[in-house]
DNA sequence: CTGAAAGCGCTAACAA
DNA sequence: TTGTTAGCGCTTTCAG
């Protein structure tokens, strides 16, 4: 690694000011000779001039970071997809990404306060699952898009999956090969797990059909869903299938759930897609590929929001107004 | 927000010198009398004065940052933990952590040189999985530390599970539970896989016990195991359980084998553990708690790695001299 | 024990 | 069209 090189150096060794080079190099509308200019610009890249990130950034008072708060990384890590392609289109306008998670009990304006530090060109809070978040006064001003999440009030801009579309499609889907006797193991407590069946309700009633509501009851004990609560999938299955009439279908909260599912239908000898089908909402791949039938599921948009976010942050594409709905992707397998 | 104020602002109002104060906040070695620096520390607090890190840092050519270059956060996703947790500790040492993400093609090489232009004090190179890469000869001095990974001939310090003595110890614990013949469904291609495949034939040698070649399988088709590789899980189960000899275990390449071989177990009608107990490596926590019944597993050390990392890049603890071993955890469920 | 001042590399206001 | 120079906030050397 040879000596960094700066400005300085190219100017001296031309015989200019330094504020020509500067011109030459970073500012189209500095008027000089094309000769000057040229010569500077082939001698800077014959050294491999780059220019020192952290002086320009004490000059103008920023620097080329964005900074993103991540709560929860460890809860739906298969979420770290955001993350990657965010950073991927970032890459491509200079900018890095600097991330904290906020998790471990620290609070956001911790996290905010220490990114800040940094003097980042903006600050993103992405949740590692959908849900509403309250942010702290201070930090409303602070933070250009909400991931995954949304502010309580939708005062700042946010993308969010497309739950209710999601769960209308995936109905429909499953009403149009023929189910009709769909049920629905919920997340208690989860928005997307309640938009989810808001969507279910509104295809069935599209189609002119009726909810059973036994059919619609949660996967987990408890007020809130999480990976470590209580699951009664076992038992809701094993109560359905000994009922006089069976659901032919089972719309499942996640592909954890589904999981489960896969097992307690197993245990009872029911068939899938035979006799039940089964289909499931997020595409946890390690997951929903490999299951047993594999698994019909809609796939969460993290991808396409960590690219839009991205595109929104480097100024290429506006900010929504205030809530932009992201679709999800219907991934047909063998399940239904 | 209030407008920053900086060590001038202090000087001028206390009628010192910029130096004086720089030097009673941040060097407890310059000296000066107790009541300056008292007042000093006392106006400072008030103030709220924070010292402005990018100044500081074009000033001594160093940034409180420590870089990391991922690869492939998208292969292995819940390998996250060691993201988390090394951000846990490096924030305890006001050190901030850029990420980047090789996997898309990018060479490290470019990776690396994008995030020394903002001169981190120190730059580790991370995997979402375990294998040994081949590091560019110009990037061997640049990183410090290797986590999950290795370089070819360990020139650069690693943190790496211990995989070997996993296997060995799973091993052993089915053989302690009465198990005798135990089958390996392996990860062609996998370091992580041979090498919990030769602690298996430890542990084996140890106990007296021969291994049946026949039972021990790979899990996809293919030089290499991948997510996307075409699994033949059920085919060897099918195999293995039509045998006149049956095996009373299968271990497992890794959590996602497993949840296979629940669904082609179940397929065959064998029971877990009554007629094959069945064990594992990962503790993928999605699957492997919520398998029914829930799979007994060996950990990765993922947070420890992370941890340990963090340790070193704040210089609270040494460096490996070469490769160090970080075991893993036995995680008993009911599958066993 | 404390003050003054140089200088890190860059940008931009001001001069020539 | 080009050159000179003043800072940005900090640390540190050198005088006093």
């Amino acid at each position: 690694m040879q000596p960094k090189i700066s400005l300085q150096d190219i100017a001296i060794r031309l015989g200019v000011s330094v504020k020509t080079v500067s011109g030459a190099l970073h500012n189209r509308s500095i008027r000089m000779s094309e000769e000057t200019r040229r010569k500077i610009r082939s001698l800077a890249d014959e050294l491999g001039y780059e220019p020192n990130l952290i002086a320009r950034g004490m000059r103008s008072g920023v620097m080329p970071i964005i900074g993103m708060i991540g709560d929860g990384l460890i809860t739906q890590p298969f979420a770290s997809e955001i993350v990657r392609s965010f950073d991927n289109v970032l890459r491509t306008h200079d900018l890095s990404i600097l991330v904290t998670d906020i998790a471990g009990g620290r609070g956001i304006e911790q996290g905010l306060a220490e990114l800040q530090r940094l003097l980042p060109r903006g600050i993103v809070y992405a949740s590692m699952y959908h849900h509403v978040v309250a942010l702290p006064a201070g930090a409303r001003g602070m933070i250009e898009l909400m991931i995954n999440c949304r502010e309580a009030d939708n005062a700042v801009p946010a993308l969010v999956p497309a739950e209710r579309q999601a769960g209308f499609n995936v109905t429909r889907y499953l009403i149009e090969r023929g189910r009709r006797d769909i049920a629905f193991l919920t997340l208690p407590g989860l928005v997307a797990s309640s938009l989810r069946e808001h969507g279910l309700r509104a295809a069935f009633e599209t189609h002119d059909l009726i909810v059973n509501e036994d059919w619609i009851r949660p996967a987990t004990r408890g007020a809130t869903y999480s990976d470590r609560a209580r699951s009664v999938v076992r038992e809701q299955i094993a109560e359905w299938m000994a009922a006089p009439q069976r659901p032919d279908a089972i719309l499942c909260g996640n592909d954890r759930v589904a999981l489960e599912v896969y097992g307690a239908l197993r245990r009872v000898g029911v068939d899938i897609p035979g006799d039940v089908a089964v289909a499931s909402f997020d595409n946890q791949v390690e997951i929903a590929a490999r299951l047993d039938p594999p698994l019909t599921t809609m796939a969460l948009p993290h991808r396409e929001m960590g690219r839009i976010a991205g595109e929104i942050l480097a100024g290429q594409r506006n900010k929504p107004d205030t809530v932009e709905e992201i679709p999800f992707r219907l991934i047909e397998r063998a399940s239904v």
